[in-house]
DNA sequence: AATATATTTTAGACTAGTCTAAAAATATAT
DNA sequence: ATATATTTTTAGACTAGTCTAAAATATATT
């Protein structure tokens, strides 16, 4: 089929259009994959040689219909792979991405559809991400930064937007977690800073920058 | 760490020792590993640099207490994935090993920590084979091949030498299965092939080639 | 012991993926 | 509009793993 490598390549092409906009660059990418500029070059010409992207020298690239099917497979594997450490090997959501970003190459359609129905067909993985269905659908979330909401918004938590380690622990030690309800008790003016009151119980105080990295949905 | 290759290199010189005898030759490799004897002596010098195997040219190669300890870590790996696969995704027994092959080197010592609790600590693999400790133990088992009874004998099956998926779906049609009870009923002088009864029940013949490839343990 | 055969290693080449350094194209600033 | 800076591509080299063909070594046969 494809190698590891083009499959990394592919998921990073996929997540820097969905975040970034309509065309990837050369540099976006290779600061993405931890590699160099010229090295990507060389990857691009292989995948366009695949039909996989679409490429033309200084233009940037976007998935053909066919790379963006393959992209999101490795994302439905991913995420159905996350949920399964968490779900059923006690893995907490800090932990999973690394032996996630392994198994995703793991190529058996039997043991991933199976591996969705032991987990009874879940819809979003540990983060909130949205887990794309066997053909290559994925229902973006309706959910908004929490740090977009006014005074006396309440919401319910719903994702994350940073995935690192440190920024999901931080999260677990402040009681921010999927599900739970987050009202805006106050808004500092001078740093945009908020008070927040998690499940109608504790009241705590976060940064802005820690807001813009809550995803939630209106109550 | 290692490379999926290197791994697959060491557990292959593994088993051969394990079937056939004290050294593995350049040629019994390249069998194994469906390729060619140059790419062999390649691998071997790369291996023995890692002081993995033990390796003199043309005398061909034994696994360092390094190597084998590697080896074990994926056979490990490997019968615990079967295990997860057959127990919790109900895959048959004759469906598990291309994909054991590969998600037996994912690496992530929490994971198959996990698994092996998830799967309540098992012994043995679906093929009844011993699964490795984690410090590298492997407990062989006492089991002989059934073509080596007598008339009247009473065993258990335990194992089976053969592991080919038509093999093994041959069994599975025959109703012949880990744990039941085989007795020999006859054996044809000509042709050493067996009359057997399964669990009390069914009366089968068997050639002397499958008699060979189904191991047991006597009663 | 000499020769023939089989096994194993070396030599040299290929692909995938990576790198550095240099050249070419594009974007930005005067 | 031209010069400067930035981005991207090319050129050439490196490693891992593989191959074929040829050379070296070991084993078997006379
Ligand atoms: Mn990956
Ligand atoms: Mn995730
Ligand atoms: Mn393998
Ligand atoms: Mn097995």
């Amino acid at each position: 089929m494809h190698s590891f490598t083009e499959e990394n390549y592919l998921k990073a092409i996929y997540k820097l259009i969905e975040q970034e906009g309509d065309v990837v660059t050369t540099n976006a990418l290779a600061e993405r994959m931890s590699t160099k500029a010229a090295s990507v070059t060389d990857m691009l010409k292989k995948l366009s040689d695949k039909k996989l992207i679409n490429y033309q020298k200084y233009q940037g690239v976007t998935l053909t219909t066919k790379g963006e099917k393959v992209a999101l497979n490795i994302i439905r594997k991913h995420r159905l792979w996350e949920m399964f450490l968490v779900e059923k090997l006690d893995f907490k959501w800090d932990e999973v991405h690394d032996v996630a970003e392994q198994l995703e190459h793991i190529n058996s359609d039997k043991l991933i559809e199976q591996i969705d129905k032991f987990l009874n067909f879940p819809k979003v993985d540990p983060h909130g991400d949205p887990i794309p269905t066997a053909n290559g659908k994925l229902i973006s979330s309706k959910s908004q930064v929490l740090s977009k909401f006014k005074k006396n918004d309440v919401s319910i938590m719903t994702g994350v937007v940073d995935h690192s380690a440190a920024f999901l622990q931080f999260l677990d030690k402040s009681g921010l977690v999927l599900g739970n309800e987050i009202k805006i008790k106050d808004i500092v003016e001078f740093d945009r800073s908020l008070q927040i009151i998690v499940n109608k119980k504790d009241t705590l105080f976060i940064s802005n920058d820690v807001a813009k990295n809550i995803l939630v949905i209106k109550k």
